[in-house]
Order: C-alpha cells, then structure tokens, then sequence
DNA sequence: AACACTCCTTACCAATCGGTAAGTATGGCA
DNA sequence: TGCCATACTTACCGATTGGTAAGGAGTGTT
C-alpha cells in the first residue's frame, strides 16, 4: 500500500519540523505508526532519503501558490500574493518550521538538491516587484532585498508562535496574531510605494 | 584554568548554532579542543547546562546592545536601533542562528528560562514605537507587530547567507547584501510613517 | 503447484550517545 | 613534608543510533 508510504511521510514531516533532523530516530517515526524502524527502511533506504522526499514534498507544495490574475495593480498584486502566503505559511507552521530549519541546515549539508526550488520561487517575487512601476529602475538585488524583508517577516512571526504565546500569554497572542496581517499588508504597501521612481 | 572553560563555550556556540543540539555531541565539543568529553563533563555538570551556559552568555551580550540616546527624534531612533542590531546580527550570525534554532526547540523544551530575556527585549522595541507621535495611539499588539515584522526581516536574512550564497553566487549575494542595508532603512521608515495618527 | 512480489517482522550489528567511577599529574598552601 | 583542590585522563556503563540479513505472511501470476 502506497497509504503507509505516504502516512511515514506525513509522520516525518511533523516529526522533522518539530525536533529537526537528529532530533528524531527512524525509530521514532516509525513506533508512532504502530510499524517497526525496519518497515520505513523497507519503503525508503535511509534517513536521509526519507527527509529528502519530505523535502520534495515541500517544494513541490510550494510551487503549486498561484499568483492572483484577477488582481491587475502590479504593486496590490505583490502584495495579495505575500498576504496569501501568509495565510498558508500560519496554517501549516510545520511546514515553514521544516523550511528554516533547512535554511540553517544546508550551509553544512551543502546540499543544493533541497534549494533548487527556492531560486525560481524568489525569481517569481524578484519579477513581481519590478512590474511595479516606481521599481522599474530598480536592480534585481534592491527588488530581492524587499522581497526578502517581507518574507522574513512572515516566516520568522510563524516559527515564532509558541514562544509568544510562551512569553506573553494566549490572550495577547491572539491580539497580535489578529494585528499582524493588517499590519502586514501595511508594511508591504508602504515599503513598495517609499521607492521613488 | 577558567580560560578552558571560555574556550569550550565559544566552540560550543559555534557547533550549537552550525547543527543544532541534537546535532553536536559533547565528545565532538571537547575534541575540537584536544581534550576529552570528560574534560568538558569535569567543568559542566552535562550536556545541557553547557547548552544553557552558552544560551546565557547569548541574552547577556544581547542586552548589552543599548538604544541611541543621541538621536532626539523617535522614529528615527527606532530606525537606528534596528539598524545597529542589523550590523551586529550580519556580523555574528552563529549568534543569530543558534537564538532561531531556538526558536524552533523550545516548543518542546517549555523552556520558559531562555526565553526570559526576550520578553523585556521585545517591550524595550514596542515602548521605542510608542514614543513616535502617529504611533502613540497604537495598541501594544500592533507596535508589537510592526516590531516583530522588523526582527523577522533582519534575522531570516541573516540565516540565509549561505543559502542564498549558493543559489546565487557570491559576487549576487555581496550585491544584495548592498542592497539589503539601505532598504531595510527605508521599509523601516516607510511602514512607521504608513500609520496615521 | 511453483514462483515472485510487496509488506513487514525478529534478530543482530558496530558505532555512538550522555554519563559515572576511579585514578593521575600539577600546583598552591599549611 | 603532607594535604587538598583543580584539571584532566582512561576505562567503563547501559541505551540508542542508523543500517543489514534473513525470513514469514499474504497476494497474485503462470
């Protein structure tokens, strides 16, 4: 059954993003299933291999955020596609954990397997900001350097949750969770309309 | 000689940051030094008082980062503030990495204990908001947010040096990082004047 | 009936993990 | 000289790590 397979990965994902790689025992992934270490083995060969494919899994998930056609302001169009992904990035904050881990991961990994999709992904937003018109000028490392600002934005708020809610208590979480996407669109608006043409 | 133990919690820090907890063990410590585990297990009681060692060191060095009493202007000093943390944060980025692995731990850990001085850090930032004029009607929550959106700028950048070192090349990589400095200011004092009165 | 394939098991492996116990070498102090 | 820390060593411990080998149960296929 290719369900088992499938139900080993969605195990992996979590288990990664929440312990990272050495954090978590093949065994690990496998007990929690009801399934011996030796039945992952059987579907994926290593440890590796199996974070590899959560990996895929990942990009591939991530290349499928469309951006929004209906919307025609280039600049109202960057930002309803970083809202968006705002919104998917809170809601699957396993998935954005498993990422950054990945970022502070690879430098020693040296693995460029796993950030082949990140380069069109940034090339994408990259094309987006220069359709703005006052950005028409700008060169391809101002553009990334925005675009890099907002998504760290997003990201670092989201692997941030369960500290906030550690420090400042779930009723004031929950005030500034409800602040922060207003918030959000705010900076984006304003940091693309700052640059004169 | 306290000298030893200096060095082992600068080695330590390092590898914490480069692999993560689970991904360092206290005999790969010790021998990078020449010494035995033992020898580190003499001068910390295990491996996580070490960890917690090297954590504190961390929030010390952090709150020494004072604000600019220079600048009279409070926008401006909170654009300065975050700049300077900008440059110290670019300068140590193991620091950086290893407070974002963190980050992404103590969910599990409800490690309450390293977190403590991220609380007055984050406040100081939000009091620092409040002080500007259009901002004086702000909730603590949205202050809070336009804060953390500048924090999450600044230290995902950070963390993804090598990344984007290897997707795009140094001699792109040292372009943005140009880039990256002068835009931050401008997002910075863009999203702070976004807010009306 | 024989074979092959998928799925999963028990049994086992060397290596490494964090940590304990006991001892040695050195140096200051009485 | 004797004594006691400090700084470190070798030797060992049980547990766990990722991974291999071999086999069993079930399901077709021929």
């Amino acid at each position: 059954m290719t369900d088992t397979r499938e139900q080993l990965l969605d195990k992996a994902e979590s288990l990664f993003a929440e312990r990272g790689f050495y954090g978590v025992s093949i065994a690990a992934i496998a007990t929690e299933l009801g399934l011996t270490k030796q039945a992952l083995l059987h579907h994926f060969r290593s440890k590796e291999k199996i974070y590899a494919e959560v990996l895929r899994r990942i990009s591939d998930r991530f290349a499928a955020l469309e951006l929004d056609d209906a919307e025609a302001d280039p600049a109202l169009r960057f930002c309803s596609y970083l809202l968006r992904l705002q919104a998917s990035t809170s809601q699957d904050s396993a998935q954005t954990a498993l990422l950054i881990r990945e970022l502070l991961d690879n430098r020693r990994r040296a693995d460029t397997a796993g950030t082949w999709y990140l380069k069109s992904f940034l090339q994408n937003l990259v094309g987006m900001v220069k359709a703005i018109p006052n950005w028409q000028s700008a060169s391809d490392a101002e553009a990334l350097a925005l675009v890099y600002q907002m998504l760290g934005a997003i990201n670092y708020f989201s692997i941030s949750q369960p500290t906030l809610n550690g420090i400042f208590g779930s009723r004031h979480y929950n005030a500034l969770n409800r602040s922060f996407t207003s918030q959000l669109q705010s900076t984006i608006l304003a940091a693309v309309a700052a640059r004169r043409a």
